[in-house]
DNA sequence: CGTGTTTTTTACCATTTGGTAAAGCCACGA
DNA sequence: TCGTGGCTTTACCAAATGGTAAAAAACACG
């Protein structure tokens, strides 16, 4: 369907982006990840936002089309980041090690990123209004590959059998919940360095538990 | 510091709540809760709640003192059931059964209740701003003496050794996330009725292997 | 009934918020 | 030096939002 007619792509015609583009883009997606990730799409406002990135309102929509504009960028950037944890498990690789790697890929995520967590996080308790086609068409493929890909250790006898999909869903359940819960988490367990120790121990010690086979 | 002058308590002088109002409050508390824990409290306007309660908005200032009053008596209520199940965890009982039962509980709230669990999932993601206090005097406390207790059993031989404080959390997370994250459920497991049961079995047998004693 | 009280509605406000228009600024090449 | 084009600010707006005032309606009850 497309009519092949000028030289470039022809799409939006934008050019490069400046030195000062790029950085302020940068500024705009911190500040807005700051702010997005804290009160939620609707909670959040543009002042705010344009304050954290140290910039006018009027600006911030010179760099991006409007608030909805910058959620959506901020999402997409985060579906594929947040995934490539995932797409590393190795068919390859040793079962049990290939999954409490993961495992411990995604702790450290939850420590590294509690904002980029949380702001998944929001995104789906509330419906995912602006991310469900994401989530069917970047996710579930994923999430059932490897869901396959667990099964056929499952049945090689290298993992202990069990439901794949839970399973997958429990390690997103158990190593998010530090970062999404983290208010709560400081208060029941004030010692940060010590939490996250037992924490991270806690999560192996669970999966090392279920996947081990017998024998 | 009371001057014990007049004969009733003295405090608000409210008399008692009328038919009228035990219903309508009840309305107002459950739209709220909908919309509250869909878009959060800033997200969240009186607009939303006044239609879905089927009343005009100023009928809901009649009731309540505001909307910040709403959704502070919202998370009142909830913090007291909510706590409830960790509550009826007994020292006299099986050690593995009470926990197993409580993990059930959970799951079983988790399905009946998952805008309780939103609702308390998207105030403390959002830093607890009017729950803290209630973290702090409620859960903490509680938090720590079922640890202990959970911790004599451990002593006893009666349950596995490990950090009490983190398997409590751990249960939590596991049973939680499928009310809170229900919409990226809903997409990864069409299944729900399947699903529920892969994933009460799927819980259960992680607690059951990381508890049952050696021996 | 009639009267005093509770409940509900109709008009409003002041503020906030997402967004726009247009002028000003600033670097850089001709 | 003067444009010229990318960047930024100032001054606004219309709509939405939390909340109020006061009249109207519904109710309780002697």
């Amino acid at each position: 369907m497309p009519a092949p007619s000028e030289k470039p792509p022809e799409k939006t015609p934008e050019k490069k982006p400046s030195r000062i583009q790029i950085r302020n883009r940068k500024k705009i997606m911190d500040a807005a990840l700051d702010v997005f990730s804290q009160h939620g799409f609707r909670g959040a406002t543009l002042d705010q936002i344009a304050e954290a990135a140290g910039m006018s309102k009027p600006n911030l929509i010179y760099y991006f089309d409007g608030k909805e504009a910058i959620h959506v960028a901020l999402l997409n950037a985060l579906m594929t980041e947040w995934l490539d944890p995932l797409r590393e498990l190795d068919a390859e690789g040793d079962p049990l090690e290939e999954i409490l790697g993961y495992v411990r890929r995604k702790m450290e995520m939850s420590r590294q990123f509690p904002r980029e967590s949380r702001l998944f996080a929001i995104e789906i308790i509330q419906g995912a209004p602006r991310m469900l086609p994401h989530l069917e068409s970047d996710l579930k493929p994923l999430f059932d590959e490897k869901c396959a890909l667990i099964a056929g250790w499952m049945d090689a006898g290298k993992l202990a059998p069990q439901d794949p999909q839970q399973l997958v869903m429990s390690i997103w359940a158990l190593t998010q919940h530090f970062a999404d819960f983290d208010t709560q988490v400081r208060v029941l367990v004030p010692d940060e360095t010590a939490g996250w120790r037992a924490a991270n121990a806690h999560v192996e010690k669970i999966f090392r538990a279920i996947l081990t086979p017998k024998g």
